[in-house]
DNA sequence: GACGCTTGTCAACAGCGTTGACACGCGTGG
DNA sequence: CCACGCGTGTCAACGCTGTTGACAAGCGTC
């Protein structure tokens, strides 16, 4: 009998590489990160890093790229969608992707990542979102709530320090929500 | 007679390492650009870099921090304040700012960065705009704003690549400035 | 004239991402 | 059965990075 059933593609270790990845990756950002500090923790040669994954950015990549289920929240009635995706974005279960997120954004210095997040961006929220839309310049109104979401991922773990209590949070989506749902109605 | 005047504090080279500085920065981001690179475009030694400034990073918060004027259009009328401030984002002649704020909110991967780059956010931007605010939580609905306009900042060479012609650009301006307007009066 | 301070030079450090040459184990074709 | 090739892993080294310490030169001050 075979102890693990291997997945499409993968050897164990390279699987401990990525895992240890992921983690060092959100933890410390990329920069911070270096292969042989990923290498080490995953009980590995440096080198056999490079070998699995080509470079440290396509690892990062690979790694830290949009893992996202379907998303269910853009589905939702159209005259909510603002509040709904904010309230979505900010739910304190979705930490990490947030995290995730600022992170990858940091990293698009580097143009392959940026190439990727764009990407990542496009084919799941973007183009989804412009599909839903009703009205006239839907694709840039899309584009134009992408940013809003992005500024407020972004923005939240500043924004967060200035409120005082769950109510505010709650506010934050009334507000947010609304701004968002001009958008969505503009057309 | 003295060639220059030397400003309040500075050597004519500790000048000329700030305008190489600058200017690789802006152009390459901050990890692409190297400390020798910026050293040898001023005609200087790597190590003269670090002695003026103390490292790379305090030279890049030195160099990209916050230059801009005062900025009169937070000054203009509250009825039309979202519009003015996506139209002064969004202004082609302020494109070298835009690209510096990408460069700094990239860089924050760094926390000295990231720190200079929230405060400086919070003083020119941020505190001003709670003042002028009216109506109720004028704190979070600033904060919120400022998360909006970076989103922009951040999204807008992505933005533009949809945009057709010059009449796209102004219906950007247009429904972000009405999505940021309602963030203004929502007090 | 000796001191100290700034300004600049040079070689070196440890760490980085990445590469190339080499060793092992294992399934397959002659 | 054995040789081959291939995936996996190891090791030392490359060129680069930011930063440091020891040292020299110029110059105003006591």
């Amino acid at each position: 009998m075979s102890i693990t059933a291997s997945p499409v593609t993968g050897s164990t270790t390279r699987e401990a590489i990525a895992a240890s990845a992921r983690a060092m990756f959100a933890e410390r950002g990329y920069t911070a990160t270096s292969v042989r500090a990923i290498a080490a923790a995953a009980g590995v040669d440096p080198a056999l890093v490079i070998r699995h994954f080509v470079s440290k950015e396509q690892l990062f990549v690979a790694v830290m790229g949009w893992t996202e289920n379907p998303g269910p929240e853009l589905d939702g009635p159209l005259e909510t969608l603002g509040r709904t995706l904010v309230a979505h974005v900010l739910d304190p279960a979705r930490d990490a992707e947030r995290r995730a997120y600022a992170t990858m954004v940091q990293a698009s210095d580097n143009d392959a990542v940026r190439a990727s997040l764009r990407d990542a961006a496009r084919v799941h929220f973007i183009d989804r979102l412009t599909a839903r839309l009703p009205g006239a310049d839907v694709a840039v109104r899309a584009e134009l709530i992408a940013a809003q979401l992005g500024g407020l991922m972004q923005g939240w773990p500043t924004i967060a320090e200035t409120l005082a209590d769950d109510a505010d949070r709650a506010r934050v989506v009334d507000l947010y929500g609304a701004s968002i749902q001009a958008l969505v109605d503009a057309g």
